[in-house]
DNA sequence: GAAACAGTTTATGTATACATTACTCCGTGA
DNA sequence: TCACGGAGTAATGTATACATAAACTGTTTC
């Protein structure tokens, strides 16, 4: 479910899709552990679909990050250090930077920014709700990601758009969604990333671009502390295995 | 050949290569026009592959942004706006900024330094040539894209220098490249950017992370102003035709 | 006992046949 | 003349059969 919010309108053909969710499972469940060969015959077996349609799934898969080609051919799953998970989330950082700067010096609409306002103020709410239990996590998820979705699309610009997408679709983007709300010291700091958000708002609704993307990037930077205090207190492994990995977006 | 400069090491099975090659060969030319359809048939009867290497080929080149996926089914040959191609030039710097931010940071080794300021010199011979005659043209080309990728690798993030090479293969990404040095205002445009590529080498080599990110930016908005004048002087049209934007990389 | 070679098995690469869906064209009716 | 509908065609989606190459295992030899 939680994989079905960042992947709702994926493109393809039904079957395809079929065998992408199952390998999707089989990662989860650690039937493949990372490095391990993933077989087609495998595939087609769990899934129903043939051949065909399983080839084009891994394909697609390999393409988004989740596999590796190996060079005699096939795929393997693929694992994932601290650092690239570091990386990867200043790629997406700087990424989405440039898109609050876009959206500041292309001027996104009234329409746009009325729409990320009122995201915020959602967020608010599931924020001063998470306070007190930690039930409502899956909502701060799903509306983190659609503010950080919106920006995207306010920078107007295709090019920039489908290329934040294929950053987010990096599994390990920003893995630390579902250990961000174990702890207060975590909750505390959804706190500063609301504040973050907001700050980013206004420097793009008043059209300051280099301030918008600055503190975009800023904003990125504190999800990567998080990550790595995280990591570095064992919450994630040094090589998290890719089961872990298919959680979204958070911060 | 152009094309295969920057394609040395494309993994994929023989066939499905082949394929490949035939559909670019039939956009460059024009056998496939902007928007058109590109049916699986067709490239079948072109390259003397089968359907199944045929349809790998068209996924990989929609993934690449050659082609756009039509929601019935199938994929139709893309076409490109002006600002597009700005916007892919503005992505490129970014994230060739924060390679050269991570290059500096890190602390490159000296070897990989020694390669760069080898590419460095001879860049500044062809530069020289190019002021009398535009035949080593092909040569510049290589050894700019040579010198960009030795900071993506410089960079030393897999997650990173993997995403540059997917903006790179936009191929609108810098389509300049066989404008540039028509004119004797290109190639001014030309001792600009190698001044600008010992800039970012000499902060580089400086440790200073901030200087060689906002360096390369500059560096790519320069590469947006050419281009940005050729589309206003008519060299470059409107919708550009994919069939001229197979060429890869330069300033 | 270890290493190398050969045979077998299993995997992917490739080709093609079949099914299904979408698009087009022609005809009929209003 | 235009609009609606149906049939035909051509496209992609799917499945499977075959070829080839790689990996593994067993045996033999040094």
């Amino acid at each position: 479910m939680a994989a079905a919010a960042g992947t709702e309108e994926r493109g393809g053909s039904p079957q395809t899709i079929r065998a992408q969710l199952a390998v999707r499972e089989m990662l989860m469940a650690g039937e493949i552990r990372p490095g391990e060969r993933v077989s087609e015959l495998a595939i087609v077996e769990r899934s129903g679909a043939s051949r065909t349609p399983v080839r084009a799934a891994l394909m697609a898969l390999a393409d988004e990050g989740l596999l590796d080609p190996i060079p005699t051919g096939g795929y393997a799953a693929r694992s994932f250090s601290v650092r690239e998970v570091l990386d990867a989330i200043e790629l997406r950082g700087t990424l989405e930077g440039l898109a609050a700067r876009f959206a500041a010096e292309r001027g996104a609409s009234a329409a746009r920014l009325a729409d990320m306002r009122a995201t915020l103020t959602q967020l608010d709410a599931v924020v001063d709700a998470l306070q007190c239990n930690g039930d409502a996590f899956e909502d701060y998820v799903a509306l983190n990601g659609r503010f950080h979705a919106q920006i995207a699309a306010a920078a107007d610009s295709a090019v920039l758009e489908r290329q934040i997408e294929r950053a987010q679709s990096l599994p390990f983007a920003s893995p630390n969604a579902f250990v961000a709300a174990q702890s207060a010291q975590k909750r505390q700091s959804l706190l500063f990333a609301q504040e973050h958000h907001r700050c980013v708002f206004d420097a793009i609704s008043q059209r300051q671009g280099t301030r918008a993307e600055s503190l975009m990037r800023e904003h990125s930077r504190l999800a990567a502390q998080s990550f790595a205090l995280s990591a570095r207190s064992g919450e994630a492994l040094a090589h998290v295995p890719g089961a872990a990995l298919i959680r979204l977006t958070a911060i």
